[in-house]
RNA sequence: GGACCUAUAGCUCAGCUGGUUAGAGCGCUACGUUGACAUCGUAGAGGUCACUGGUUCGAAUCCAGUUAGGUCCACCA
């Protein structure tokens, strides 16, 4: 046996997670085994279990709720690859339309004062590429520092040659089963930047605003009026009607009449809609389809027609009548004046309100009509409604799975088209005509149109919604739409998806309707992309506020991976973050994980210095190796059972309650005696043991921890001899093999921890040191107690620091001792010098108060009919044991109170 | 406005299908360094389980309401 190696005091993170990272990358440990033939050493096991990264954004940088959720994948995953599982983990980054076309944008303009515009699309698109070849990608080696086992040879990016291809594919098939078109609708446009942009990129503001009343004369007769109030009052211009609440008897005669619009003289009708608040304003609305969504819903309802008054850059049109080819701006100024003049305009009140303005530009957002193309959503929900409903798709926590039918059964169609240059060029082309078609592949200009025969004009300048691949992922990452690629036969459907709460429909719901969608010839319940869908918690602050990069409140994990290490960060996130509850998070938050791998460094190094001579083969019959061998079952079991059901946290806070209070602070006290002391064979017994408890705590601890256990999995080999190119990372989950619990180890050592309590607690009161040893003489009525305590005299006078032990039945408190009492002992420690009795006295009573309240909860539940007559008859014999134990410890308390 | 979540020790949180002397970590108090670990050990103080009702023999736990905080979605003419 060689001496162990060298491990300093303290765990040092910083100096062995890179060489371990490229240890395990390069040893292919992160591969599913090829064909049988494994790397490592591994032979396939038949089974697969896959997860699919939610691809970052390429633009994106690792925040706390990444670092998160990175860990509980990356858990799932090494856990399933420890049991056997030929695991597959496919990472890759989002191309993210907007927001890196923006960040591109915003940098070009910062070094050459240049726009798109000024590059051309090409150009543009080149600089795009470059940069993402340079700056892209970050995101993933942020996750590589967390010890993600992602299987990096498999990486993927949304705008890779063969993701573009099955974007394409997608988009045709959609087209051919009919389920594309084309249509109007409003969006979100930005006047300063010309372009439209999505929903995410709006923010409300809040301002100061006016609230014009605005009298529009009667058709009929002019010299009435009716009042309708806005924000927005230049967009008169493109009212097509008036709503009006239908109960609201201001108005009611006037429904089905017509107002007569000033400045371009039409009429329009009064309409009854139920959208329509009557406390607010006039109780009258304006309606313009054209420019707001809320107008445009109405305007349909109403079959109103829809007018457009802006161009692009946000002057009036032709239908602006005075006010064409002025500013949106100067047109308010001027309308309104115009209005006062003609003694048209009523109140104006000052009001506040959200006014939606662009992200980027700042400037206020105009809601205009535009030709989109759209896919018919209702017939891809249907399957993914029954995905949920069947089972064939879990959310966890379930709760979710009611946001994710909320949305399937409401669902709208889904605009895939947007106003960029960043993204899937839309494989539309249009002949002379506008008659478009889809095609697979590129269509050339003067080609000739498949359907009208004639020739091929122009492609279609937009691009598709990032959505639009992502919903892809899992199929495509896999080589769909090749349907013969081994990795999709092999790894599809995958089995575990973890992401955020807001993409469970941009997402989620998305990936789902695809797989149905796109997988027709599988048995439907394998159609869907993953089973279980968990949506991991949200990181807050320490106030319960959002991380968000634009509050400032965010941790950067790497700073904490760097203070603490990667596994400190990983344990700490997963032992903070119960299942569907929030996280709060401050920086020290992350000290108790890094305090906890330290401790497993030290226990094992504890072990590991401890291994010089020789150790059983055969099982130990000593009660502390069997009690602590039952522990060892049962946190196997329960972390197992935690883990396959997504419970981290509690899996986590099994294994710190394991390691600390069971080992390190109960069986390694414990053995030392036996370590140092005569008898080989228990020396041998211990060794065996600490061994045992190394080896499978290592293992369990894996998932969460990864580099602090490899180290110490090499170490332990190097220590044993064991075969040194041995890697924890595919070693085998520690499982059954004859461990079990031993209830009767465990009684026994409850005794013990009871006297060692005592004695301690005695000592702490009396100021007596920990290792000073005292004599003792400890009473036990019950016969198996005081057996049990006769048994392991030997350990219990080792962790009690005892200079000499009496057992008894019923011995005389000895002179100048103090006394506590847990579990049926009495413990006398016999001191020297002064003791402050009257202290003591105080404590035994304070004690026997506190139980003899919990033995009157008890008697008070005997005595009670409705208990008796209704408890499980189990329920109540407990309570019966229980009362007597109470009965009995009282007696004690309070008889040695009252001899002092 | 809609949906959902949360309220337990000074702080951050556990407490599963109702029966515990209501727990953990941090912080606090006292004591302790001859070697696994001071990123440690031992002992201790500290809680009317937000409030009000209800169900029940029995409620931190289940139900309803109130209050306070949070998250997501929608958005005010």
């Amino acid at each position: 046996m060689s001496p162990p190696m060298e491990l300093s005091t303290r765990y040092t993170p910083k100096e062995i997670e890179g060489p371990l990272y490229e240890a395990w990358e390069s040893a292919g440990c992160f591969q599913p085994p090829a064909d049988g033939q494994g790397p490592a050493g591994r032979t396939g096991s038949g089974k697969t279990y896959t997860v699919m990264i939610p691809p970052p954004n390429v633009t994106g940088v690792l925040h706390m709720g990444h670092a998160l959720n990175g860990t509980i994948q990356d858990i799932v995953v090494r856990h399933r690859r420890m049991q056997g599982y030929e695991t597959l983990w496919v990472p890759g980054t989002d191309h993210a339309g907007i927001a890196t076309q923006a960040v591109v944008e915003k940098k070009i303009y910062a070094e050459e004062q240049k726009t798109r515009e000024d590059l051309g699309r090409e150009e543009f698109l080149r600089r795009i590429w470059d940069w993402k070849e340079h700056h892209g990608n970050m995101i993933l080696r942020q996750f590589r520092s967390l010890g993600c086992s992602c299987d990096w040879t498999r990486t993927k990016f949304t705008m890779d040659e063969d993701l573009s291809r099955a974007v394409r594919v997608s988009f045709v098939e959609l087209w051919e089963r009919g389920l594309i078109y084309r249509g109007a609708r409003l969006v979100n446009w930005d006047c300063v930047l010309e372009t439209a942009v999505s929903d995410d990129e709006i923010e409300y503001v809040q301002q100061k605003g006016k609230l014009w009343h605005l009298r529009y004369p009667l058709t009929d007769d002019p010299t009435q009026h009716l009042v309708v109030a806005t924000t927005r009052p230049e967009t008169m211009l493109g009212d097509t009607g008036v709503a009006v609440h239908p109960s609201d008897a201001r108005y009611a005669q006037l429904v089905g009449k017509t107002v007569r619009l000033p400045f371009v003289n039409r009429d329009i009708p009064i309409v009854a809609d139920d959208s329509v608040d009557p406390e607010y304003g006039s109780g009258a609305v304006k309606i313009t389809p054209g420019h707001d969504p809320a107008d445009y819903e109405r305007g349909q309802r109403h079959s109103l027609p829809i007018i457009s008054l802006l161009e692009k850059d946000g002057t009036f049109n032709e239908h602006g009548g005075p006010f064409a080819g002025k500013k949106r701006e100067v047109v308010r100024k001027e309308l309104v004046a115009a209005l006062d003049e003609m003694g048209l305009l009523g109140e104006v009140e000052s009001i506040v309100h959200n006014v939606s303005t662009s992200d980027r530009s700042k400037s206020p957002i105009e809601p205009i009509v535009s030709e989109q193309w759209f896919v018919k959503m209702q017939p891809l929900a249907e399957p993914a409604i029954g995905a949920l409903k069947k089972g064939d798709l879990e959310f966890r926590p379930e709760r979710w799975g009611k946001v994710y039918l909320h949305w399937l059964e409401n669902v709208q169609d889904w605009c895939i088209s947007r106003q960029l240059w960043w993204g899937h060029r839309i494989p539309v082309w249009y002949d002379e005509d506008d008659v478009p078609v889809a095609s697979l592949d590129d269509l050339e200009i003067g080609a000739t149109h498949p359907k009208t025969g004639k020739p091929i004009v122009r492609q279609d300048p937009d691009v598709l919604d990032t959505w639009a691949s992502s919903w892809l992922w899992p199929l495509a990452t896999l080589g769909w739409p090749d349907k013969a690629a081994a990795d999709l036969g092999r790894f599809y459907p995958t089995q575990f998806l973890s992401t955020a709460q807001e993409i469970i429909y941009l997402w989620v719901a998305r990936m789902v309707m695809a797989g149905y969608a796109f997988m027709p010839e599988l048995p439907e319940a394998e159609r869907n992309p993953f089973t279980t869908c968990y949506i991991h918690a949200t990181v807050l602050d320490g106030k319960g506020k959002r991380m968000s990069k634009s509050a400032g409140n965010g941790i950067d994990p790497l700073d904490m991976i760097e203070k603490f290490g990667a596994d400190a960060v990983r344990f700490s996130l997963v032992l903070l973050t119960k299942e569907g509850q929030d996280v709060r998070l401050a920086p020290d938050r992350f000290e108790q994980g890094s305090r906890f791998c330290n401790k497993v460094w030290n226990a094992a190094r504890f072990v590991m210095m401890n291994l010089a001579g020789e150790a059983s083969t055969e099982p130990s019959t000593r009660f502390e190796d069997r009690w602590i061998l039952s522990s060892l079952a049962r946190t196997r079991d329960s972390v197992t059972a935690a883990l396959e059901e997504y419970r981290f946290n509690d899996a986590a806070s099994e294994m710190y309650r394991f390691v600390w209070n069971d080992f390190c602070d109960w069986y390694v006290e414990l053995s030392k005696h036996r370590l140092t002391g005569d008898d080989d064979a228990s020396a041998m017994d211990a060794r065996a043991t600490l061994t045992r408890v190394l080896t499978d705590t290592l293992g369990l601890l894996h998932p969460f921890t990864p580099y602090l256990t490899e180290k110490l999995w090499a170490a332990l080999h190097e220590t044993l001899g064991r075969d040194p190119e041995s890697m924890l990372c595919v070693a085998p989950w520690p499982t059954g093999d004859a461990l079990s619990v031993d209830e009767g180890a465990e009684a026994e050592m409850a005794v013990l921890q009871d006297f060692v309590g005592c004695v301690r607690r005695v000592r702490a009161l009396t100021m007596v040191p920990e290792r000073k040893p005292v004599p003792v003489v400890v009473n036990a009525t019950r016969a198996d107690v005081r057996e049990t305590m006769e048994r392991h005299r030997g350990a219990a006078a080792s962790l009690a620091f005892v200079e000499s032990l009496e057992i008894a039945e019923a011995a005389e408190r000895p002179a100048q001792s103090a006394v506590a009492v847990a579990g049926g002992l009495e413990t006398f420690v016999v001191l020297g010098g002064d003791v402050d009795f009257a202290k003591l006295k105080t404590v035994l009573e304070g004690r026997a108060e506190k139980v003899g309240k919990a033995l009157m909860g008890t008697e008070k539940k005997l005595q009670n009919e409705g208990f008796l007559k209704k408890a499980d008859p189990e329920l109540i014999e407990a309570e019966k044991e229980r009362a007597k134990e109470l009965a009995l410890e009282k007696e004690l308390l309070e008889r040695n109170a009252a001899g002092l």
